[in-house]
DNA sequence: ATAATAACTGACTGGCCAGTCAGTTATTTC
DNA sequence: GAAATAACTGACTGGCCAGTCAGTTATTAT
């Protein structure tokens, strides 16, 4: 039936992730379809076989962007050990995977950006969020139940995890010079997971 | 000599706040030059006897937006009391604020997303990250001095406080309908003071 | 071989808009 | 009121580029 074997697997992945080199490269606006082309070794008219439009090519990308994210948190929560200790672990592999993410945070930050324009965009990024803070909520939740820690709300220290993260990336993202998140990401949870076991409040 | 009195820094300035609210409304892309005329009600060759360019425009903005921040959170943390209490009062200020500018927090991050591509915007920024890090750091040194701290590195504390400013104020622009900032930013900076203050490492 | 067609090509087009500039207006000075 | 000119206007243009489409190629089935 197929005059030729289907590849539309491996063209979807080699354009998306020839979009992520020339948008890390050049951002969405100065990105010509015509330099994704060329970065995937296809004419542009091979990108509008497999894509509706440059929008349909970032909305595919901002997806695999954030794939293999939560089911890796998942992972990792999912070890032994106190929830501190698995804590802990989170921020060493996080650590480690922004530095082989460089690329991706700037991009990720155009999507940021774009979020209050742009509701599919929006509602995409608010799930990833919700997911993120649910997991770890309930990983805090345990650590409360436990008596590790002493805390009116599980999802709000969550959220505060997750601002530390994301507030850190964007600080080095803009201060690469200054800013060593290597050693400030620790020692952030560090002070964070001790005033969640000595807090009294409540 | 002037054949008509001097209006520019009005012009400027009204200028800059259309820009503001075209910004805020369409995003940097898709403001056009003649939007930003009309809103401020002026032609558009009007907007280029007093702006080189667009980006020109934008620099001007980007002025704009940090001009006051250090200058008051210089205030704020000139005040009396410990440093704890200091910094708390920092937070309700900044608190009280990311409300008032509600409609700034998308330009901001368009010009965050920007960093990467345009020096100009990067330099900017990383000054303005690296005075409040210098500020809150001296003062936080000070409560290390006093012994109401103990920490390795008043610096990198200070970081940790911007990032959660920051990494907060970016997931409740993302997610403002889960992201409840005014109940969890406090809740993060006496997490993070307790954390502090029990801290014995090194 | 031939038919059928999925996959692919790249020159072309239409719309958009930053920036220009020849012309106009308002105000001051003498 | 005339000269001088800063301030302002808005129709126009040139470059850019997303998206199109008529044509080409590769592969399979018969």
């Amino acid at each position: 039936m197929t005059p030729r074997p289907d590849v539309s697997a491996e063209r979807t992945e080699q354009i998306v992730e020839a979009a992520i080199a020339v948008f890390s490269r050049l951002g969405f606006h100065k990105a010509r379809m015509d330099d994704i082309a060329r970065e995937a070794g296809v004419s542009k008219g091979t990108l509008y076989w497999y894509f509706e439009s440059k929008d349909a090519i970032k909305e595919a990308l901002l997806q695999h962007l954030f794939e293999q994210e939560v089911q890796e948190v998942t992972t990792v929560l999912a070890a032994e050990g106190s929830v501190s200790e698995r804590l802990l672990a989170l921020t060493q592999q996080l650590a480690g995977r922004l530095e082989e993410q460089e690329k991706l945070i700037p991009i990720i930050h155009e999507f940021y950006a774009t979020a209050t324009r742009d509701p599919t965009v929006q509602r995409t990024l608010a799930g990833y969020i919700r997911a993120y803070r649910e997991l770890l909520g309930a990983h805090i939740q345990q650590g409360i139940e436990r008596g590790e820690f002493h805390l009116p709300d599980a999802e709000a220290a969550a959220t505060i995890i997750g601002s530390i993260v994301e507030g850190l990336a964007l600080l080095w993202m803009i201060d690469p010079q200054t800013v060593r998140w290597r050693d400030t990401f620790p020692l952030a949870m560090q002070l964070l997971l001790a005033g969640m076991r000595a807090d009294r409040k409540e």
